[in-house]
DNA sequence: GGAATCGTCGTAAGCGCTTACAGGGGCGGG
DNA sequence: CCCGCCCCTGTAAGCGCTTACGACGATTCC
């Protein structure tokens, strides 16, 4: 089914076609109606591919993200979508499972979309992808990783804020001995709060001490991940989680060992997902406006290519500490 | 960038340069690498749009499901997109919100990007569509909706089991005042398991009593018609969710009111995903194998397209009981 | 009444790629 | 030494659409 049988059937141009279906340029309120008729007959759809080859533009952006079963990134790529929904555009997510080979993969094939704009919202990093996406002039917004270059927006978050107020709340509470479960995708970011977690504790509590522990980013990591945190010996009155997603998994397991959360153990998330208040107890956390940066994302990729272009710009957001169930006071020594 | 310029650089013509790109025909060695080395220089992308217009195949997949936010689909998706990742095809995805109206727009836009297959996992359903994706010509599956048709597999979970399972098992357990939580989306797929629950309780519990609440399909508002059940002064000694998204919300309700669970009320859930061992108490639900359905979509829309090609098929899957806490013996009255 | 104007539409040239098909060297065999 | 064949490569015709540009009849204006 093609526009020209379209136009054949309608007895008109292909031209006349494609301006109906564009609404562009003008077409008599007749011969539109035989047109729309004619597509209709014909279940008519027109193929994307030649469109956005042949008018050199697509409404869809791309995003690309580091697990997408993190609700996290999930709930920035829904709000996205949202907003590009109402704008009449799509987004096409990919995830890259936090491996650099495959974001370079995933960008590859974006530019190969040739989309609107691109949305990186990764932990992981590959040097040369800066350099790539500036030469691509497509507008890119980075979260998080990445400085601002030419056509690239940089959403940074505060990770150092909102670790210092969970380490100084949690120190208020009387606890000295802390403990911090991240994930294997060991990059920047994750540094960047593993490294925020030591430079707090560091300035805020001299004698304080801490272990770590890694696993793959999920609730099962976490878990495994606070059994092998207990299992070592180390006794942590808290355990900071690099994410809420993780935290799941230490709440289970600290459940099964009989430890009682928060009277033997505080424990903390990140990102503030949906079910984080959903949990038993209900987590606490550092909140990161998802909905928003999924808005800014859009406004940047497509209002801002006029607005702002060229303007190298980076964005910082402040996230907030959330206090609910899981944490409380030191228990006594 | 373009392959021309690829061609020109390489001093070749753009014919040499598709074969080397696409591994397609012959080219000496000497060429090859030429060829490669000027697409590294140039930082060429092929675009998608020529080479699928052109081709007249692409090698994507288009998914659709009814709410990317309940891991349930969102975990059908991802094994989809393992398994294609892996065939080197790429999968997008759109969510319809169980919207019919979105439905219809989706599946026009995935006909519009030539998918190389769809896979339609929703709980909502437009009967036109049926016809039109059968007259398109591409792979489909459905799941759970519509029958088999021409280029059209369905794959049918058979909730009946699972919900005659899930209330035997509750009746066994001396359960005689039961709730039904659902969601809006009171669809299909919906109303069979609503209407599951009812016939079991019907065939099996003479003297089963229930009632019902809807709300939407999130934890949340899983959370509100738990609410609404309770104040509506019906108390039943187990509540059957319609999923395990909405379970979670449940529980918390319950929780919330000082109501235990097991202890005064037992609580299941449908899908068994990934959180649901991760629930406080874990939850006992019905497992639906959602890795295997994914492989299976994938075998269907690009292997089966020969193998199997016209031969309208059913594929029927039985979900299995999972008990873990969230169920117990009904308290005395 | 003829020219200028306007609204409506058709013509045709691409967009960047794939892919028959043909062409042109190099080689071996007769 | 010439023919045939095999390798390798180039030529060019589309794929289905958008979009300048121009054509054409119907008004309108002087």
């Amino acid at each position: 089914m093609t526009l020209e049988e379209v136009a054949r059937r309608a007895g008109v141009s292909t031209a006349t076609v494609s301006r109906v279906l564009n609404n562009a340029g003008v077409v008599k309120e007749s011969t539109r109606r035989k047109v729309l008729e004619a597509c209709r007959e014909l279940r008519y759809h027109p193929n994307l591919h030649a469109r956005s080859l042949a008018g050199g533009k697509s409404r869809t952006l791309g995003m690309i993200v580091s697990n997408i079963q993190n609700p996290f990134f999930l709930d920035i790529f829904c709000s996205l979508e949202s907003v590009a929904f109402q704008h009449n555009y799509e987004v096409v997510v990919e995830h890259t499972d936090y491996r650099p080979s495959r974001l370079v993969a995933a960008v590859r094939s974006m530019l190969g979309r040739r989309v609107a704009g691109l949305a990186v919202i990764v932990s992981e990093m590959e040097p040369s992808l800066i350099d790539e996406l500036s030469a691509s002039n497509i507008p890119v917004v980075f979260y998080d990783v990445g400085h601002p270059a030419r056509n690239i927006t940089n959403i940074r978050v505060r990770y150092e804020k909102g670790m210092q107020r969970t380490v100084e709340y949690l120190y208020s509470l009387g606890h000295r001995r802390m403990a911090f479960v991240g994930h294997h995708a060991g990059l920047d970011p994750l540094h960047e709060r593993l490294r925020a977690f030591l430079d707090t504790m560091g300035r805020y509590c001299g004698e304080v001490r801490y272990t770590s522990a890694v696993s793959s980013d999920s609730p099962a990591g976490g878990r495994q991940a606070a059994h092998q945190l207990l299992a070592s010996g180390f006794e942590p009155t808290a355990i900071l989680c690099v994410n809420d997603f993780m935290a799941l998994g230490v709440l289970r397991e600290l459940r099964e060992r009989g430890l009682s959360v928060p009277g033997d153990v505080s424990v903390t998330g990140f990102d503030n997902i949906g079910i984080s208040e959903f949990t038993c107890p209900a987590l606490t956390t550092v909140n990161i406006p998802r909905r928003r940066i999924g808005e800014m994302a859009f406004e940047i990729l497509v209002q801002g290519q006029t607005a702002t272009a060229n303007a190298d710009r980076e964005i910082l957001i402040d996230p907030e500490l959330v206090v609910r169930e899981s944490t409380g006071p030191a228990p006594e020594a």
